[in-house]
DNA sequence: GTCTATAAGGTGATAGAC
DNA sequence: GTCTATCACCTTATAGAC
């Protein structure tokens, strides 16, 4: 992309988180060169350091917003209080969303170990919240005798696993479109916590 | 490690492979570079040469070693015909194996994009093929009516994704032991493919 | 706000000594 | 079989011109 004349702060950093999170999630963060992420927004590497102090603090950037995001949107999600209804909202909303930004959920769980312990661990607990987002539905459901679960958290951390597989093999235009990917995969899930089709 | 003067090239090439495959999974391909591997083993990097051609060469015949292996081993599995309890062979086994060689499966899975894609192709026929064994499992079940699943393409992506999950958390001496965690994880994949569970 | 130039050091790979 | 020295190049980050 050519570097245009009326670039200003304002519309060059987001440029720059563009181009890196685009990179990044294509070729890794230590492969990938300031100069690089410069070249794709036009600009020269020096240039850059207006808009991050250093490379890591670039990486942080990306994987906090993706988060800090996920758990925005999920929480402007309605409940309904029916475990197994609210289940399957969580795995329609899981699978969509990371279909819909699969550059930065990719970075999210590739990037991890490149973060320093510090960075870590401001990812690690954002990370945890959305874990413990499912796992509150699963101990309703346990609560209410819906799900039949021997232990929450597992079964929390084996579904996100299973939905996250998605994105590894999802292609747009593919055999299945997007809805009839996430009935079957809810179905997996429905069965695998003990949970009735919802129909009775 | 201190260089013994003893080394020859049939235990030099082992130990050059064995330090790659646990700097690559702790930092990353792109991340390591052939000095601090060479350092790792106590040679000079030029020596590394000695070895593998190149870098590219090291990562493809960890990833194909660790490939080969897994199915080798799968292969002398014996099984039983029955879909249940095959499948359920198939689960402890992943888990199992999974856990023993967590470097190699960290690779397989983290650097495939670090692959020229000559190199691609190979592992991607590889990994294929596992997911083949799984496949077939699952069609057998489908087929004598031990399963209800609507896509066995898709049955067998999701379990495998949930099963390499443990990867990612598990930690000896924790909670659960191996075999308590693979029991967890075989109850929800048998649920979750609507298999009885073989008391019956 | 962006450029050029530069510092200080790391990179994969090879040649030739021993 | 391994080392030292080296090539050509790339890296992050900063300084100062414009």
């Amino acid at each position: 992309m050519a570097r245009k004349t009326g670039s200003h702060s304002e519309v060059t950093g987001p440029l720059v988180r563009q181009a890196a999170q685009r990179l990044i999630a294509q070729h890794g963060y230590a492969a990938v060169s300031m100069r690089q992420i410069a070249a794709e927004v036009g600009l020269q590497a020096g240039a850059l350091y207006l808009y991050t102090p250093d490379k890591q603090t670039l990486l942080l950037q990306l994987m906090k917003d993706h988060l800090e995001d996920l758990l925005r949107v999920w929480s402007e999600k309605p409940l309904t209080g029916d475990p197994t209804r609210d289940l399957e909202v969580f795995c329609r909303f899981h699978i969509q969303s990371n279909l819909e930004r699969a550059d930065a959920v990719f970075i999210a769980y590739m990037e991890l170990r490149n973060l320093t312990p510090e960075n870590f661990e401001v990812i690690e607990v954002l990370r945890r919240k959305y874990e413990a987002e499912l796992r509150n539905i699963l101990e309703d459901g346990v609560n209410s005798g819906c799900f039949t679960v021997p232990d929450t958290k597992l079964a929390a951390l084996a579904i996100i696993a299973m939905l996250n597989g998605v994105n590894t093999w999802y292609r747009e235009g593919g055999r299945l479109s997007r809805d009839a990917v996430a009935a079957i995969y809810w179905d997996m899930v429905r069965r695998s916590v003990g949970a009735g089709n919802g129909n009775e």
